[in-house]
RNA sequence: GCCCCCGUGGCGGAAUGGUAGACGCAACGGACUUAAAAUCCGUUGACCGGUAACGGUCGUGCCCGUUCAAGUCGGGCCGGGGGCACCA
C-alpha cells in the first residue's frame, strides 16, 4: 500500500490528508482481513522550493527541508495514519541518492543514459536551463526575461528504447483508470509511417549529392507534394545559413521565440525558400521547393517533412501563404473525383478523410490504407524510403543546473571525455557550504567541489555540476521502501521481488503521465541492468480528486481566505469590518486564491477522525471534493453520536448474544442489518466506494438508533451491532472505533482484529417485496414468498386495485414477471 | 484543432436495464430548555386537484431510437471539465 510521497513543504494542507486517508482506510482495511501489509511514508526531498528559500531568507536548502520534514512528520501524527515510519525514507541524504548515481553509472554502460547535445530554454538572466513550462509567453517564469534557444550538452535517459513496451504493456495494466492508460497512450503516440529520401538539387537543378530525408503517416499522398520543408534547427538549415545570411536571420529569430506552447499558438506560420529543389521519389524529373519552416520540429520524426496541401490543412495554410500548388489525390467513395478535386483544389480546406486515391499514378484506385502500403512497398523497392514506426515520446533529459539535487556522477576530462565516478569515489555529495548571493548554479562556482583529477588518466579534471532532474528520485523510492537500510545496493532484490509491485498506488492525476510513465521507464531499466526482475512497478492505481473550495473576493479585488469570511446562507461577509464579498465558484484550494483550510486548525477543532470521515463521505474518491464547514460540522455530529451510542452498550453490560431464533423481530432486524451491512462494507471497501460504505455505516447506525431496549433480547442484539460498527468503521475513524470497542470490554485492540464476516444466511429474507408497473409505469408493490413461482406473482399483482383500474376491465396483453424484480403489465 | 470524461432535488451524491433521489448537508415545523447550544421527532423533486386522508400528471441537460421496462444501452445536439497540441 502506497500514497505518493509528500514534497516537504513544511505544510500539510488538505490534499495530504484525503491522499494518505484514503490510502489509509486501504490499509486498515487490509490488514484486518489478514494481508500482509507494508505502508511506508517518505519524503520527495530534493527540488527548487528549497533553492527560493534560500534565495528569499537566506537559509540553506538542507537546512530549511530538513526542518521542513521534522515539522511535517509532526503534523501527520494526529491524523492517525498507520504508516511504517521506520522505513522512512529522504532523498536528499547521500544514504538515498548515492544508489541513485551507480544507478545511473549502469544505465550508462547499458546504453540507457547518454549525453548529446540539445536545444534547451535558456533563461540569460537566471543563467539556468528552464522546463517548457516554466517559461510562459516566451520569457522566464521568474526573471521575465526572454528565453533564448540554446544548444547545450544534457544527460537523457534513454526512455525510447523501451516505447514500444511501455505502450503495449498498457493492456496489462487492468487495475489502472483507462484515464490514466489512455493519457500515457497518447503520450507515447506510437504512428505508423514511411521515412523518405528526396535526392536535392542546387537551384540551378544540379544534384548536390544529398538527400533529404522526411518522416510522413500519409505517404498516399506523396503524389500531391507541393514543397518540403526542414526545422530551422536542423543541420541541412544550418549548412545553408553559412552562406546565406537572410537565412541565418531566419533561423535565429526562430530559435528567439521559444518552444513553450503559448508561444508556438501564437506564432504564425513562416517559411523561408532555401532555393534548393528536392526531387519527386515517384515522379520523374519531377521537383518541389525546400522551405526552412518554423513550425517543423527538430525533435520529432526526421525534422524535415514533405507537404501535401490537399490533406493537411497545416500544409494547405503554408501553400496558400506561399502560393504553393494544391493537388487533390484522395477523394471520398462516394462522390465525383473531379469535382470533389476541382472544389477541394480552390478552396482553403484540407481533406483528411478517408477515400480512394486519385491523380496518383500507380496508386489510382487504392483505399488509403491499401495506398500507403503500396506506396512504401515501392519505396523500399527503389530505395528511397522505408516504412516506419515513430513515437511522439522523446528520451527524458535529466540534466539541471539547480543545486539543490542529485549530483550527476561524471567527471569531465579534456583528454578522456566524460568519466564514470568510480564506484569507490561515490557518493558524490553535495557540498554544504554554498551561497546563493548570485544567479546561476551555485556548484559552478563553488571554489573546490567540482575540481578534481581525472580518474582516467589523473590530469586535472572538472566534476560535472549538473544535478538530476527530481524525477529520478521518485522513480524508484516504492522499491527503497523494501529495504529501506540497504547500503551496498539501492535495496534487497529479494526483498524487492518480495513486496513489488505496488499492490495499490494512490495519488494525485496531475502524475498521470510523467511521474507514473517514468516509474515504469526506471523498472524497466532497473530490471536491464539487475536490480530486479520486474517491468510494473504499480499493479493497482487510484487517483483521487482535488480538494476544493469556494473563492472569496474583497471589494478591493483581493482573495480573501475562507477564515477571513462569515457565510450565512447565499452571502459572505468579511470578518474584519462585515463588508459583503463577492462569492467565486469553488476552485483547487491553492495560496493564490486563498481558498485554503488548514487541516490542522480542523484536527485540532474537530479531530482526525472528523476530518477523515467527511472526506470519505461526501464525494466519491476519485471525484473533486467540495470543503465545507458544515460537512466537517456533519460528521463531527456523527461521531458525537456514535460515542453516545456506544456509552449505552456499554451501560447494558457484557452479554452473549442469544440465538437468534428468541430474539424478537426488531431485535432479529437489526442483527440481520448487521451482516447486511458488514456485507455491504466489505464490498464498498473493496471497490474503492468510501462513499458508499459511510452511507451504509450510518444506515445502520439509524436502525440501531430505533431499536428499543424493551427486553434483554434487544440489549444483546444493541451491543452486538454497536461491536459490529466499530469493527466496519475502524479504517474510517480508527480513533474512535477503537475507543468504542474498548468500552465493550474487549481486551485485545481492534488494530489487531480480524474483519467482520457476515452469515450468508442472515441474507436472507423469507419474502420479496418486488414493483408492479402497467406500461413501465409503477402502480403498486407486492410482497410475496421469495422463491414463489410466476404464476403466484401474476395472480397476486393483478389483484391490486391500483392495477386493476389501469386494466380497465379487459385482460392483460401481457404480463412480464423477473422474478425478485419486477413484473410489468402490458394492457390490452 | 484532436482525444477523453461528466450533466440526477436548494447542495454533495445513491441507484447489477427493473419502485429514481439511498446516505448526508441545508431549510422549515415541532419537542426539550427561563433562554441558547446540544439532542430528539417530523416535513422537504416540481406541478395540478382536495379542508383532509389522499389522488393525479410530469421529472435524471435537449431530441430521436432500442426494450415489456432507459438515469443506465445506441445515434445526434447543447453545456461543463480535463488531457494533448504546428507530432507531419
Amino acid at each position: 500500500m502506497l500514497e505518493m510521497f509528500p514534497y516537504p513543504s513544511g505544510r500539510l494542507h488538505m490534499g495530504h490528508v484525503r491522499n494518505y486517508t484514503l490510502g489509509d482506510v486501504v490499509a486498515r482495511f487490509k490488514k484486518a482481513q489478514g494481508h500482509n501489509v507494508l505502508h511506508p511514508m517518505g519524503w520527495d526531498a530534493f527540488g527548487l522550493p528549497a533553492e527560493n528559500a534560500a534565495l528569499e531568507r537566506g537559509i540553506h536548502p538542507g537546512t530549511w527541508t530538513r526542518q521542513n520534514i521534522k515539522d511535517m512528520r509532526a503534523q501527520f501524527m494526529p491524523l492517525g495514519l498507520s504508516l511504517d515510519w521506520e522505513r522512512e525514507i529522504s532523498t536528499c541524504e547521500p544514504e538515498y541518492y548515492r544508489h541513485e548515481q551507480k544507478m545511473f553509472l549502469d544505465f550508462v554502460k547499458a546504453g540507457l543514459a547518454y549525453r548529446k547535445e540539445s536545444w534547451v530554454n535558456w533563461d540569460p538572466v537566471e543563467n539556468t536551463v528552464l522546463a517548457n513550462e516554466q517559461v510562459i509567453d516566451g520569457k522566464g517564469w521568474r526573471s521575465g526575461a526572454v528565453v533564448e534557444q540554446r544548444k547545450l550538452n544534457q544527460w537523457f535517459l534513454k526512455i525510447t528504447h523501451f516505447a514500444e513496451d511501455l505502450l503495449t504493456s498498457i493492456d496489462g495494466l487492468e487495475r489502472w483508470p483507462d484515464k490514466v492508460r489512455l493519457m500515457q497512450q497518447n503520450w507515447i503516440g506510437r504512428s505508423e509511417g514511411a521515412r523518405v529520401l528526396w535526392p536535392l538539387l542546387d537551384s540551378a537543378g544540379k544534384g548536390i549529392g544529398e538527400k533529404l530525408e522526411v518522416f510522413t503517416t500519409r505517404p498516399d499522398t506523396l503524389f500531391g507534394a507541393s514543397f518540403c520543408a526542414v526545422s530551422p534547427q536542423h543541420p541541412l538549415a544550418a549548412k545553408l545559413a553559412e552562406t546565406d545570411t537572410a537565412l541565418a536571420a531566419f533561423i535565429a529569430e526562430c530559435n528567439k521565440a521559444g518552444t513553450s506552447t503559448a508561444t508556438i499558438e501564437a506564432a504564425e506560420k513562416k517559411g523561408y525558400d532555401t532555393g534548393l529543389q528536392a526531387l519527386h521519389p515517384f515522379i520523374e524529373k519531377w521537383t518541389v521547393p525546400v522551405y526552412v519552416a518554423n513550425f517543423v520540429l527538430m525533435e520529432y520524426g526526421a525534422g524535415a517533412i514533405f507537404g501535401c496541401p490537399g490533406h493537411d490543412q497545416r500544409d494547405m495554410d503554408f501553400a496558400r501563404k506561399y502560393d504553393l500548388r494544391v493537388s487533390c489525390v484522395v477523394a471520398p467513395k462516394n462522390e465525383d473525383a473531379k469535382d470533389f478535386a476541382a472544389k477541394l483544389e480552390s478552396g482553403n480546406e484540407a481533406f483528411t478523410g478517408d477515400g480512394v486515391a486519385i491523380n496518383s499514378d500507380f496508386l489510382d484506385g487504392l483505399a488509403v490504407t491499401e495506398a500507403k502500403r503500396a506506396a512504401i512497398a515501392k519505396l523500399e523497392k527503389i530505395k528511397l524510403g522505408t516504412g516506419t514506426v515513430q513515437y511522439r515520446l522523446r528520451d527524458w533529459g535529466v540534466s539541471r543546473q539547480r543545486y539543490w539535487g542529485c549530483p550527476v556522477p561524471i567527471i569531465h576530462c579534456e583528454g578522456c571525455g566524460a568519466v564514470p565516478v568510480p564506484d569507490k569515489d561515490l557518493p558524490v555529495k553535495l557540498p554544504d557550504d554554498v551561497t546563493f548571493d548570485k544567479p546561476g548554479n551555485p556548484l559552478d562556482r563553488h571554489p573546490t567541489w567540482k575540481h578534481v583529477d581525472c580518474p582516467a588518466c589523473g590530469k586535472t579534471a572538472v566534476r560535472e555540476t549538473d544535478t538530476f532532474d527530481t524525477f529520478i528520485e521518485s522513480s524508484w523510492y516504492f522499491a527503497r521502501f523494501c529495504s529501506p537500510d540497504s547500503t551496498d545496493k539501492p535495496f534487497d532484490k529479494k526483498a524487492a521481488m518480495a513486496w513489488l509491485p505496488v499492490d495499490q498506488y494512490i495519488g494525485g492525476v496531475e502524475h498521470a503521465v510523467l511521474h507514473l510513465l517514468y516509474s515504469r521507464f526506471f523498472t524497466r531499466a532497473m530490471q536491464a541492468c539487475g536490480y530486479l526482475d520486474l517491468k510494473e512497478p504499480f499493479g493497482g492505481l487510484f487517483t483521487q480528486g482535488m480538494v476544493c473550495h469556494e473563492t472569496y473576493k474583497s471589494p478591493e479585488g483581493q482573495w480573501l481566505s475562507p477564515a477571513d469570511v462569515t457565510k450565512s446562507g447565499e452571502t459572505a461577509v468579511r470578518n474584519a469590518d462585515k463588508v459583503p464579498v463577492t462569492v467565486g465558484r469553488s476552485e483547487k484550494m491553492s495560496k493564490s486564491k486563498k481558498n485554503t483550510v488548514d487541516p490542522q486548525h480542523i484536527i485540532d477543532t474537530y479531530g482526525a477522525d472528523a476530518a477523515r470521515l467527511f472526506m470519505l463521505s461526501d464525494s466519491p474518491p476519485e471525484r473533486d471534493l467540495e470543503w465545507t464547514d458544515a460537512g466537517i460540522e456533519g460528521a463531527w455530529r456523527y461521531l458525537n453520536r456514535l460515542w453516545r451510542m456506544a456509552a449505552a452498550a456499554r451501560d447494558i453490560g457484557a452479554r452473549e448474544l442469544p440465538a437468534f431464533a428468541s430474539l424478537s423481530g426488531n431485535a432479529q432486524g437489526v442483527v440481520r442489518h448487521a451482516h447486511r451491512a458488514i456485507h455491504g462494507v466489505t464490498e464498498d471497501l473493496e471497490k474503492f466506494r468510501f462513499n458508499s460504505a459511510v452511507a451504509k455505516v450510518r444506515e445502520f447506525s439509524n436502525a440501531i438508533g430505533e431499536l428499543t431496549l424493551d427486553d434483554d433480547g434487544a440489549k444483546a442484539a444493541y451491543r452486538f451491532a454497536v461491536g459490529v460498527l466499530a469493527q466496519l468503521i475502524n479504517p474510517l475513524a480508527p480513533h474512535i472505533a477503537e475507543e468504542i470497542w474498548a468500552t465493550l470490554g474487549n481486551a485485545n485492540p481492534l488494530v489487531d482484529s480480524a474483519w467482520p464476516k457476515h452469515d450468508p444466511a442472515m441474507l436472507e429474507e423469507s419474502t420479496v417485496t418486488v414493483a408492479v408497473q402497467v406500461n413501465g409505469k409503477l402502480r403498486g408493490t407486492i410482497t410475496v414468498a421469495k422463491n414463489a413461482d410466476k404464476a403466484i406473482y401474476e395472480s397476486t399483482a393483478l389483484a391490486l386495485e391500483g392495477v386493476q383500474k389501469y386494466l380497465g376491465g379487459k385482460p392483460p396483453r401481457k404480463v412480464i414477471v423477473v422474478p425478485e424484480k419486477i413484473v410489468n403489465i402490458v394492457a390490452a
